[in-house]
DNA sequence: TAGTGGTCTAGACCACTTC
DNA sequence: AAGTGGTCTAGACCACTAA
């Protein structure tokens, strides 16, 4: 027989569980303090910490180290549609309205912001194979950290063909090309005008470093997008690989079922 | 000062995560036991074990109690695409080919299975919000859990509207429509084609319910999929929510890029 | 039966935050 | 200085697995 149907943590994570469900503990609210939740349920501290350990691995709960415990506040949620990509956004603008230190131009993209990081690296194999070259070859990375209101939200790096972007102010000048539109624009210009994209998408947990540098919530997954874009006649010219934190988007996609 | 850069657990974790990332310890190979931990590295048996627990919240090991902890095997991963939903693979079928109870008919899906549970519900908000109706009102639900070699991946919960439906073997025969194609083909009956779909990806991790039902190891997220169809003049037929395993399905897109 | 992971205790100490 | 979460210890006990 199961002698114990419910262990002494878990007691405590279901009525913590409930009481933010019930709204009994908003979202912001402070918990209880780890000793108070031992004195309250005649646990050790361990138990009791394991407790909240166990509602931040499922992201209700977000704990500051010397402060206490709250209630996870949900962020506002970013959607993303095929519109991010819109010609309009990219095709009618100077290139200059996409270079770093330039801001405000584009009130619309007021609150973001970005780091970037151009280098000439060797193509590992996911590389390789989107862009049709073999593994090793050199190609351009195009690394850059994506924040909102000073809080990172995403990186996303994108890899060219030397041939495709050599001599465009994306490699070469510094600070370099911003915005999401940023290299589109600079692929239009080279006649090689972007027309179609494949979105791969897989959620995951983060690694230590993604962690580290998107700055996660202990027990918040992430979300790799793989992008690959090509222009009419269906050469690649951009192959993107981007990692997100899950709970500030969601995808959206609109497309008539096939036959 | 920082006194240690890096604590006890924690050095177990990084060694371990090298070994694995370096192919020392492959997939399904055995990790040293907590107590061989935890005299290898002189530290107690609880942090030998938090190390194991870290290392399966990142989902890289498995532990099985009474067997011992292991590195994760990588499963194999469906792409899921709007080809899933075409019209080819429900129009010109019988209905009788999508009731349980009648396997092999299509050998693509021979590996899959489901179980359905059938129901007039309360439409509570974002389901009244998909399909214009107000709270409240009664809506039928499908509620499936899709299994793929025994192990569940998946469960899919769809929205009709009793007009809609009210007749149909999807509501009324038992065992009913299986296969993700029947309800597509039921609406076409009732001169209701399925026409457009919307897709609303998201990833978060999975309530202490779902973890159970999808027998998700600690530390796998899922990805949340909302799913509204239309008929070709912008009426709605379906609302579809279904919560995956993550590491089991990729989901592709390809579009052109609008202006 | 021997070995495994999982949970818990009681207490120590540390690092951080708040006042 | 007082209160907070985080980590660790040494040991106990339980539940499960495998031979």
């Amino acid at each position: 027989m199961h002698p114990d149907p419910q262990s002494p943590a878990q007691r405590i994570v279901a009525d913590l569980r409930d009481d933010i469900a019930a709204g009994r503990l908003p979202a912001g609210a402070k918990l209880p303090s780890v000793r108070d939740l031992a004195e309250r349920y005649d646990v050790s501290r361990s138990t009791a910490s394991k407790a909240l350990i166990l509602l931040r691995n499922e992201g209700l709960v977000v704990t500051r180290h010397g402060s206490g415990a709250y209630v996870r506040e949900a962020y506002p949620i970013r959607r993303l549609g095929p519109d991010r990509y819109a010609r309009h956004r990219w095709e009618q603008t100077s290139v200059e309205a996409f270079t770093t230190g330039v801001p405000g131009s584009d009130s619309t993209r007021q609150q973001g912001h970005q780091t970037q990081d151009v280098s000439l690296v060797a193509a590992d194999e996911p590389v390789s194979a989107a862009l049709g070259v073999e593994v090793g070859s050199s190609v351009y990375e195009r690394a850059r950290v994506m924040t909102r209101d000073g809080i990172p939200t995403h990186t996303m790096t994108s890899y060219y063909l030397p041939a495709h972007v050599e001599g465009t102010p994306l490699v070469d000048s510094s600070p370099g090309i911003a915005g999401p539109g940023g290299g589109f624009r600079v692929l239009a210009d080279r006649g090689l005008p972007p027309h179609e994209i494949t979105e791969d998408i897989q959620a995951r947990m983060p690694t230590a470093e993604e962690a580290l540098l998107l700055d996660l919530p202990s027990g918040e997954p992430v979300v790799e997008v793989r992008r690959v874009t090509r222009t009419a006649d269906g050469q690649v010219v951009e192959y993107a690989c981007g990692v997100h934190a899950a709970s500030r988007f969601v995808w959206s996609y609109t497309y008539a079922i096939p036959d």
